[in-house]
DNA sequence: TTCCTTGCAAACGATTTGCATTGGA
DNA sequence: TCCAATGCAAATCGTTTGCAAGGAA
Protein backbone atom coordinates (compact mmCIF):
# COMPACT_ATOMS: atom_id res chain seq x y z
CA UNK A 1 0.00 0.00 0.00
CA UNK A 2 1.45 3.18 -1.01
CA UNK A 3 2.16 5.40 1.99
CA UNK A 4 -0.89 8.73 0.76
CA UNK A 5 -3.43 5.37 0.51
CA UNK A 6 -2.03 4.38 3.64
CA UNK A 7 -2.93 7.55 5.58
CA UNK A 8 -6.60 8.23 3.98
CA UNK A 9 -7.34 4.69 4.69
CA UNK A 10 -6.58 5.61 8.61
CA UNK A 11 -8.26 8.94 7.89
CA UNK A 12 -11.45 7.01 6.96
CA UNK A 13 -11.55 4.72 9.87
CA UNK A 14 -11.00 7.55 12.40
CA UNK A 15 -13.72 9.17 11.04
CA UNK A 16 -16.15 6.23 11.01
CA UNK A 17 -15.43 6.54 15.03
CA UNK A 18 -15.17 9.84 15.29
CA UNK A 19 -11.94 10.46 16.06
CA UNK A 20 -9.70 13.16 15.31
CA UNK A 21 -6.56 12.73 12.97
CA UNK A 22 -4.82 15.73 14.22
CA UNK A 23 -1.35 16.40 13.48
CA UNK A 24 0.65 14.18 15.99
CA UNK A 25 -1.72 11.53 15.15
CA UNK A 26 -0.35 11.97 11.97
CA UNK A 27 3.04 12.32 12.48
CA UNK A 28 2.63 8.91 14.69
CA UNK A 29 1.17 6.93 11.82
CA UNK A 30 3.63 8.60 9.04
CA UNK A 31 6.58 7.62 11.41
CA UNK A 32 5.69 4.17 12.02
CA UNK A 33 4.48 3.69 8.33
CA UNK A 34 8.14 4.09 6.95
CA UNK A 35 10.15 1.83 9.75
CA UNK A 36 10.38 -2.14 9.31
CA UNK A 37 9.67 -3.24 13.27
CA UNK A 38 7.26 -1.97 15.90
CA UNK A 39 9.06 1.27 17.73
CA UNK A 40 8.88 2.16 21.25
CA UNK A 41 7.33 5.61 22.80
CA UNK A 42 10.67 6.77 22.77
CA UNK A 43 11.96 5.46 20.16
CA UNK A 44 9.21 6.86 17.86
CA UNK A 45 10.20 10.44 20.36
CA UNK A 46 13.92 9.94 18.36
CA UNK A 47 12.82 9.04 15.13
CA UNK A 48 10.52 12.49 14.66
CA UNK A 49 13.09 14.54 16.22
CA UNK A 50 11.85 15.35 19.55
CA UNK A 51 8.91 16.68 17.91
CA UNK A 52 6.12 15.87 19.89
CA UNK A 53 6.82 15.14 24.01
CA UNK A 54 6.31 12.00 25.58
CA UNK A 55 3.26 12.54 27.33
CA UNK A 56 1.54 13.65 24.11
CA UNK A 57 3.12 10.58 22.32
CA UNK A 58 1.76 8.19 24.77
CA UNK A 59 -1.78 9.28 24.33
CA UNK A 60 -1.47 9.33 20.61
CA UNK A 61 -0.43 5.58 20.67
CA UNK A 62 -3.21 5.18 22.84
CA UNK A 63 -5.78 6.72 20.83
CA UNK A 64 -4.83 4.87 17.40
CA UNK A 65 -4.38 1.57 19.63
CA UNK A 66 -8.27 1.86 20.62
CA UNK A 67 -8.77 2.93 17.18
CA UNK A 68 -7.38 -0.24 15.72
CA UNK A 69 -4.78 1.47 13.46
CA UNK A 70 -1.74 0.43 15.99
CA UNK A 71 -1.03 -2.87 17.54
CA UNK A 72 1.06 -2.83 21.04
CA UNK A 73 3.96 -5.97 21.22
CA UNK A 74 4.90 -5.98 24.87
CA UNK A 75 8.74 -5.76 25.50
CA UNK A 76 10.95 -6.17 28.10
CA UNK A 77 11.43 -4.06 30.98
CA UNK A 78 7.77 -2.75 30.74
CA UNK A 79 8.72 -1.58 27.42
CA UNK A 80 5.74 -1.34 24.48
CA UNK A 81 6.18 -0.92 21.18
CA UNK A 82 3.74 -0.21 18.41
CA UNK A 83 3.05 -1.14 14.59
CA UNK A 84 0.77 -0.30 12.13
CA UNK A 85 -2.03 -2.86 12.55
CA UNK A 86 -2.03 -6.11 10.23
CA UNK A 87 -4.88 -4.39 8.29
CA UNK A 88 -2.48 -1.93 6.96
CA UNK A 89 0.68 -3.78 6.87
CA UNK A 90 0.12 -6.73 5.55
CA UNK A 91 0.39 -10.48 7.11
CA UNK A 92 3.91 -10.74 8.57
CA UNK A 93 5.64 -12.40 11.63
CA UNK A 94 7.88 -11.21 14.21
CA UNK A 95 11.96 -12.13 14.90
CA UNK A 96 12.50 -11.05 18.17
CA UNK A 97 16.53 -10.48 19.46
CA UNK A 98 17.06 -12.08 22.67
CA UNK A 99 20.30 -10.15 22.65
CA UNK A 100 19.12 -6.55 22.11
CA UNK A 101 15.27 -6.65 21.81
CA UNK A 102 15.08 -5.25 18.33
CA UNK A 103 11.78 -6.88 16.44
CA UNK A 104 12.22 -7.10 12.70
CA UNK A 105 8.73 -8.50 10.77
CA UNK A 106 9.26 -11.00 8.22
CA UNK A 107 6.79 -11.32 5.78
CA UNK A 108 6.91 -15.04 4.53
CA UNK A 109 7.26 -16.44 0.75
CA UNK A 110 3.93 -17.74 -0.41
CA UNK A 111 4.95 -21.57 0.31
CA UNK A 112 6.15 -20.91 3.62
CA UNK A 113 3.23 -19.18 4.83
CA UNK A 114 0.46 -21.75 3.33
CA UNK A 115 2.90 -24.17 5.11
CA UNK A 116 2.24 -22.18 8.39
CA UNK A 117 -1.74 -21.78 7.77
CA UNK A 118 -1.87 -25.53 6.93
CA UNK A 119 -0.34 -26.06 10.92
CA UNK A 120 -2.57 -23.65 11.99
CA UNK A 121 -5.38 -25.46 10.33
CA UNK A 122 -4.47 -29.25 11.46
CA UNK A 123 -3.69 -27.66 15.33
CA UNK A 124 -7.23 -25.99 15.17
CA UNK A 125 -8.82 -29.37 14.66
CA UNK A 126 -6.88 -30.96 17.39
CA UNK A 127 -7.48 -28.78 19.68
CA UNK A 128 -11.42 -27.89 18.66
CA UNK A 129 -10.47 -24.39 18.07
CA UNK A 130 -11.49 -22.14 15.61
CA UNK A 131 -8.34 -20.53 14.65
CA UNK A 132 -9.09 -16.44 13.12
CA UNK A 133 -5.22 -15.40 12.57
CA UNK A 134 -1.93 -16.85 13.86
CA UNK A 135 1.43 -15.19 14.63
CA UNK A 136 4.15 -17.27 14.53
CA UNK A 137 7.19 -15.29 17.07
CA UNK A 138 11.00 -16.71 16.47
CA UNK A 139 13.46 -15.83 19.33
CA UNK A 140 17.04 -15.95 18.68
CA UNK A 141 20.06 -13.44 17.61
CA UNK A 142 19.77 -10.80 14.85
CA UNK A 143 22.52 -10.45 12.11
CA UNK A 144 24.11 -7.46 14.22
CA UNK A 145 23.92 -9.52 17.23
CA UNK A 146 25.28 -12.60 16.30
CA UNK B 1 7.06 -34.67 36.74
CA UNK B 2 6.60 -34.94 40.40
CA UNK B 3 7.39 -32.21 42.21
CA UNK B 4 10.30 -33.53 44.36
CA UNK B 5 11.51 -34.69 40.76
CA UNK B 6 11.16 -31.32 39.98
CA UNK B 7 13.00 -29.51 42.32
CA UNK B 8 16.03 -32.36 42.32
CA UNK B 9 16.49 -31.64 38.16
CA UNK B 10 16.45 -27.75 39.46
CA UNK B 11 19.07 -28.20 41.82
CA UNK B 12 21.18 -30.21 39.43
CA UNK B 13 20.75 -27.41 37.28
CA UNK B 14 21.85 -25.05 39.36
CA UNK B 15 24.64 -26.95 40.89
CA UNK B 16 26.13 -27.51 37.60
CA UNK B 17 26.21 -23.81 37.20
CA UNK B 18 27.80 -23.17 40.62
CA UNK B 19 24.73 -21.32 41.65
CA UNK B 20 23.03 -22.09 45.08
CA UNK B 21 19.78 -23.59 45.88
CA UNK B 22 18.80 -20.99 48.54
CA UNK B 23 15.40 -20.99 50.79
CA UNK B 24 14.24 -18.31 49.10
CA UNK B 25 14.91 -19.79 45.43
CA UNK B 26 13.32 -22.97 46.26
CA UNK B 27 10.12 -21.30 47.94
CA UNK B 28 10.01 -19.45 44.39
CA UNK B 29 10.47 -22.66 42.28
CA UNK B 30 7.68 -24.46 44.67
CA UNK B 31 4.96 -22.09 44.60
CA UNK B 32 5.54 -22.12 40.31
CA UNK B 33 5.36 -25.86 40.03
CA UNK B 34 1.98 -25.42 42.28
CA UNK B 35 -0.02 -22.88 39.96
CA UNK B 36 -1.56 -23.43 36.21
CA UNK B 37 -0.01 -20.23 35.13
CA UNK B 38 2.63 -17.42 35.23
CA UNK B 39 3.01 -15.62 38.42
CA UNK B 40 4.51 -11.94 38.80
CA UNK B 41 6.67 -10.97 41.05
CA UNK B 42 3.81 -9.57 43.16
CA UNK B 43 1.02 -12.42 42.86
CA UNK B 44 3.76 -14.83 44.24
CA UNK B 45 5.04 -12.33 47.25
CA UNK B 46 1.18 -13.13 47.86
CA UNK B 47 1.33 -16.60 47.21
CA UNK B 48 4.02 -17.29 49.52
CA UNK B 49 2.36 -14.91 52.01
CA UNK B 50 4.79 -12.20 52.66
CA UNK B 51 7.67 -14.47 53.15
CA UNK B 52 10.11 -13.07 51.19
CA UNK B 53 10.27 -8.97 50.66
CA UNK B 54 9.70 -8.12 47.06
CA UNK B 55 12.89 -6.93 46.14
CA UNK B 56 14.87 -10.24 47.54
CA UNK B 57 12.25 -12.05 45.20
CA UNK B 58 12.94 -9.80 41.74
CA UNK B 59 16.49 -10.97 42.70
CA UNK B 60 15.75 -15.03 43.17
CA UNK B 61 13.48 -14.35 39.51
CA UNK B 62 16.30 -13.01 37.95
CA UNK B 63 18.61 -15.86 38.96
CA UNK B 64 16.44 -18.28 38.43
CA UNK B 65 15.88 -17.25 35.01
CA UNK B 66 19.30 -16.70 34.29
CA UNK B 67 19.92 -20.41 35.03
CA UNK B 68 17.30 -20.98 33.03
CA UNK B 69 14.72 -22.59 34.93
CA UNK B 70 12.33 -19.85 34.85
CA UNK B 71 10.75 -18.37 31.69
CA UNK B 72 9.36 -14.87 31.70
CA UNK B 73 6.38 -13.82 30.39
CA UNK B 74 5.88 -9.95 29.51
CA UNK B 75 2.55 -8.43 30.29
CA UNK B 76 0.72 -5.25 30.24
CA UNK B 77 1.97 -2.59 32.20
CA UNK B 78 5.13 -3.24 32.41
CA UNK B 79 4.07 -6.62 34.31
CA UNK B 80 6.30 -9.74 33.84
CA UNK B 81 5.33 -12.98 35.12
CA UNK B 82 7.25 -16.32 35.02
CA UNK B 83 6.67 -20.07 34.97
CA UNK B 84 8.60 -22.50 34.80
CA UNK B 85 11.62 -23.14 31.71
CA UNK B 86 9.92 -24.91 29.05
CA UNK B 87 12.73 -28.15 29.42
CA UNK B 88 10.53 -28.55 33.06
CA UNK B 89 6.95 -27.78 31.89
CA UNK B 90 7.05 -29.47 27.93
CA UNK B 91 7.14 -27.12 24.42
CA UNK B 92 3.59 -25.84 23.95
CA UNK B 93 2.04 -23.09 22.10
CA UNK B 94 -0.87 -20.75 23.05
CA UNK B 95 -4.47 -20.88 21.73
CA UNK B 96 -5.66 -17.34 22.82
CA UNK B 97 -9.48 -16.99 22.95
CA UNK B 98 -10.63 -13.48 21.00
CA UNK B 99 -14.04 -14.36 22.81
CA UNK B 100 -12.82 -14.83 26.28
CA UNK B 101 -9.63 -14.31 26.96
CA UNK B 102 -8.69 -17.38 27.81
CA UNK B 103 -4.82 -18.85 27.13
CA UNK B 104 -4.72 -22.82 26.66
CA UNK B 105 -1.66 -24.87 26.01
CA UNK B 106 -1.38 -26.94 23.08
CA UNK B 107 1.25 -29.95 22.99
CA UNK B 108 1.43 -30.56 19.22
CA UNK B 109 1.95 -34.12 18.01
CA UNK B 110 5.67 -34.94 16.90
CA UNK B 111 4.85 -34.32 13.35
CA UNK B 112 3.53 -30.93 13.63
CA UNK B 113 5.98 -30.16 16.22
CA UNK B 114 9.05 -30.98 13.40
CA UNK B 115 7.21 -29.07 10.94
CA UNK B 116 7.02 -25.97 12.54
CA UNK B 117 10.98 -26.30 13.88
CA UNK B 118 11.63 -26.90 10.21
CA UNK B 119 9.89 -24.03 9.14
CA UNK B 120 11.59 -21.74 12.02
CA UNK B 121 14.91 -22.91 10.70
CA UNK B 122 14.05 -21.75 6.77
CA UNK B 123 12.35 -18.34 8.31
CA UNK B 124 16.03 -17.95 10.06
CA UNK B 125 18.00 -18.75 6.89
CA UNK B 126 15.97 -16.65 4.83
CA UNK B 127 16.09 -13.72 7.39
CA UNK B 128 19.93 -14.37 8.45
CA UNK B 129 18.63 -14.84 12.08
CA UNK B 130 19.53 -17.76 14.50
CA UNK B 131 16.47 -19.14 16.13
CA UNK B 132 16.73 -19.72 19.17
CA UNK B 133 13.13 -20.68 21.06
CA UNK B 134 10.27 -20.09 18.72
CA UNK B 135 6.05 -19.63 19.63
CA UNK B 136 2.96 -20.14 17.59
CA UNK B 137 0.26 -18.39 18.78
CA UNK B 138 -2.96 -18.85 17.57
CA UNK B 139 -6.03 -16.29 17.96
CA UNK B 140 -9.43 -17.89 17.57
CA UNK B 141 -12.33 -18.78 19.16
CA UNK B 142 -12.55 -21.54 22.11
CA UNK B 143 -14.93 -24.80 22.19
CA UNK B 144 -17.12 -22.96 24.57
CA UNK B 145 -17.17 -20.18 22.58
CA UNK B 146 -17.37 -21.71 18.89
C1' DT C 1 -19.28 28.12 23.22
C1' DT C 2 -18.13 23.32 24.04
C1' DC C 3 -15.53 19.44 23.73
C1' DC C 4 -11.21 17.37 22.46
C1' DT C 5 -6.19 17.72 22.33
C1' DT C 6 -1.76 19.28 23.86
C1' DG C 7 2.30 20.44 26.87
C1' DC C 8 4.35 20.63 31.13
C1' DA C 9 5.32 18.88 35.46
C1' DA C 10 4.22 15.88 39.01
C1' DA C 11 2.69 11.30 40.21
C1' DC C 12 2.67 6.25 39.75
C1' DG C 13 4.06 1.56 39.93
C1' DA C 14 6.98 -2.22 38.65
C1' DT C 15 11.54 -3.14 39.01
C1' DT C 16 16.44 -2.26 40.37
C1' DT C 17 20.20 -1.00 43.27
C1' DG C 18 23.45 0.61 47.30
C1' DC C 19 24.75 -0.80 51.49
C1' DA C 20 25.08 -3.10 55.75
C1' DT C 21 24.05 -7.69 57.59
C1' DT C 22 23.40 -12.61 57.44
C1' DG C 23 24.19 -17.25 55.96
C1' DG C 24 25.88 -21.24 53.55
C1' DA C 25 29.85 -24.11 51.61
C1' DT D 1 36.67 -17.99 56.47
C1' DC D 2 34.61 -15.54 52.75
C1' DC D 3 31.92 -14.65 49.03
C1' DA D 4 27.10 -14.85 47.80
C1' DA D 5 22.41 -13.87 49.36
C1' DT D 6 19.25 -11.07 51.94
C1' DG D 7 16.49 -7.10 53.76
C1' DC D 8 15.60 -2.46 53.83
C1' DA D 9 15.19 1.95 51.88
C1' DA D 10 16.06 4.89 48.18
C1' DA D 11 16.54 5.36 43.30
C1' DT D 12 15.17 4.35 38.30
C1' DC D 13 12.51 4.34 34.37
C1' DG D 14 8.56 3.59 31.40
C1' DT D 15 4.19 5.23 31.59
C1' DT D 16 0.08 7.86 33.32
C1' DT D 17 -2.41 11.81 34.95
C1' DG D 18 -3.94 16.70 36.66
C1' DC D 19 -4.39 20.95 35.05
C1' DA D 20 -4.30 25.03 32.31
C1' DA D 21 -3.79 26.65 27.51
C1' DG D 22 -4.73 25.98 22.48
C1' DG D 23 -7.89 24.39 18.58
C1' DA D 24 -11.47 22.51 15.89
C1' DA D 25 -16.44 22.03 15.16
Amino acid sequence: MTKSNLMREVEERLADRRVRFTKGRRTVVSALSLTDGPLSAAELHLVIGNAIPLSSLYRSLAVLERAGVLEPHLGKKGVTRYELAEWLRGHHHHLVCIECGAVDDVELPENYESRVAELVRGIGDIARFTPMNHALEIEGRCARCA
